[in-house]
DNA sequence: ACAACTCTTACGAAGCGTAATTGTGG
DNA sequence: TCCACAATTACGCTTCGTAAGAGTTG
């Protein structure tokens, strides 16, 4: 009596409509798979996304806005599909993180310096002008 | 009977010798050359530096300590080789100088935010290993 | 027949690093 | 003759943007 047991309809994706979604370009989700980091289905030539490779491009645009190059972000997909819950790897992860936060901080303090220089050289115009 | 007036020898260097006083690389100065920054004499086809090279260079490395693209900073040295000393050349050079800071602010803002969702990742991390 | 997409291929950009090959002066 | 630099040419790297040309589908 019961309706036959139904997963909810998944949602497919083509280019443009996952694009849209995630606020990138057709272009970078064709780059990604270029590089080894999407790989959708395809009906025919025409890509076909699925939420799978909707939550990857989550990952992947995490690690952009961590800054990290897209070969490292492929190795942690890797990591991540081979499933491994492996301690060993886990701590690589974790001291890239921490390189990762070290270049963030170094590169804040450097943009501090260009700063405070721009200032001093605004300073110098003013005097300029006088 | 006094002698002859003389210009203290002005120093002049080869392109590693150049490279080496900067701390820069004998590419990157064939490089700007290349693209217009730098225009050395010639002993023959071995590039020869004067004084003004070095000056030049110095303004061309703190353009890049500020971020300035290549391009800009060619467009300033070709208004300081004119020697305008124009207004409305300085204003647009302020004017540029304001929009430096603006986006170096905002690249700030844009790490502060790199650096707390890591930290948020390495506590998760932290939980996950209890 | 046509608009609206999609696909592939490939050059451009920024700033040099890194060969590879060929002088050239001492 | 040989060493140490110098010069030129050109591909590599990173992340897509931007055509260009061709095929597909409704």
């Amino acid at each position: 009596m019961a309706e036959p047991l139904q997963m909810p309809e998944a949602q497919l994706y083509t280019v443009t409509e996952l694009a849209r979604e995630l606020g990138v370009t057709p272009r970078a989700l064709r780059f990604y798979e270029d590089k080894g980091l999407l790989a959708p289905k395809r009906a025919g030539t025409t890509r076909i996304y699925t939420q799978r490779d909707r939550a990857r491009m989550t990952l992947i645009l995490r690690g952009k806005r961590l800054g990290f190059p897209l070969r490292d972000i492929r190795e942690y997909l890797e990591l991540y599909d081979a499933g491994d819950g492996g301690r060993a790897q886990n701590a690589k992860l974790r001291e890239k993180l921490q390189h990762r936060l070290d270049q963030l901080r170094a590169q804040r303090r450097a943009i501090d310096e260009a700063i405070a220089e721009l200032r001093a050289i605004e300073g110098q115009a003013r005097e300029a002008l006088r």
